[in-house]
DNA sequence: AGTAATCTTGACCGTTTTAGTGGGGGTTTT
DNA sequence: AAAACCCCCACTAAAACGGTCAAGATTACT
């Protein structure tokens, strides 16, 4: 029940280029600040998001990255299977990552039935959530706990 | 979103106990061939859920372990906590094993708001669910999924 | 009393996963 | 041509995972 560092990373780098959808390109290094994430550890998960068709890269001089496709068709189930792998809490119950598990009778396994209804209730949650959404939920709290501090100037 | 073998293991052995809460106590043994659960990994296992006060034991020939408290006491949230650790996708929105994590302001992080939305889905099912229950299922699929053969006889 | 079947305890071990780091190469802008 | 990027591949240290082993303590039975 667990999304790694690695997976962490991913969503925060998906945000700050979702919130950034209007620029260009947005580089590694501006990432790897804002969100204290190892530059060239980030370096290797944007890639992957890039192979995953996710994001798109621009090389060179002023180069950086892009989300390939628009945030709204973005979702977090997705961007999560690539990464992490299976949503379900054990993979003999898992749609797109299934694996048979050692118990003597599936059918007649009831962690199972409990663990489909644990699945479902994740997937309906992070299926539901595009990047679109999750970056308006940020703007939102950014909105609510701004620094007081912000305004002074 | 992963439960690991040993929490798998764990449930199931519980199960087995369950289903035999009438008898004294039941043996490694017995749990491991029935369950295909390796001997000496269950051991330790069974000795955890001991010290944790959910299971006890009764030691010597003619031992073995048995529920501490009544299966309808025991939820599967609190096995695969106490077993695995924390229901929650990140640290970070955990309720008992809450632990900061990396990112720049928990205040403005909105997987933060997804990650509890996840955590609450699966506590409010592995916190609603008890051993009891669990047990009554598999009573249940063992009824619909009983082998033809099994009542040649 | 002796023995065999259990649980108890703690250490140990190999493999896989995780979380990185490092070096060298290719591209593009200036 | 040089600087600032991304690209790729290999490597590693540490932790987690999935077990195994040895030796001891307790109890039931004969």
């Amino acid at each position: 029940m667990k999304l790694s560092l690695r997976g962490e990373y991913a969503l925060r780098a998906l945000i700050v280029l979702g919130l950034n959808a209007e620029k260009d390109v947005v580089r590694i290094q501006t990432i790897s600040e804002q969100q204290n994430i190892p530059k060239r550890f980030l370096e290797q998960i944007l890639n992957d998001l890039r192979s995953a068709g996710i994001l798109e890269s621009k090389r060179g001089v002023s180069g950086g990255y892009r989300l390939r496709l628009p945030p709204e068709k973005i979702t977090l189930a997705s961007v999560i299977r690539f990464i992490e792998g299976p949503l379900a809490p054990v993979s003999c119950v898992s749609e797109k990552f299934y694996e048979r598990c050692s118990c003597p009778d599936e059918n007649v396994c009831g962690i199972r039935s409990v663990m489909k209804e644990v699945r479902d209730a994740i997937v309906k949650i992070l299926d539901g959530v595009t990047l679109a959404q999750l970056c308006d939920r940020v703007r939102q709290l950014q909105g609510k706990h701004a620094n007081p501090l912000d305004y002074i100037i």
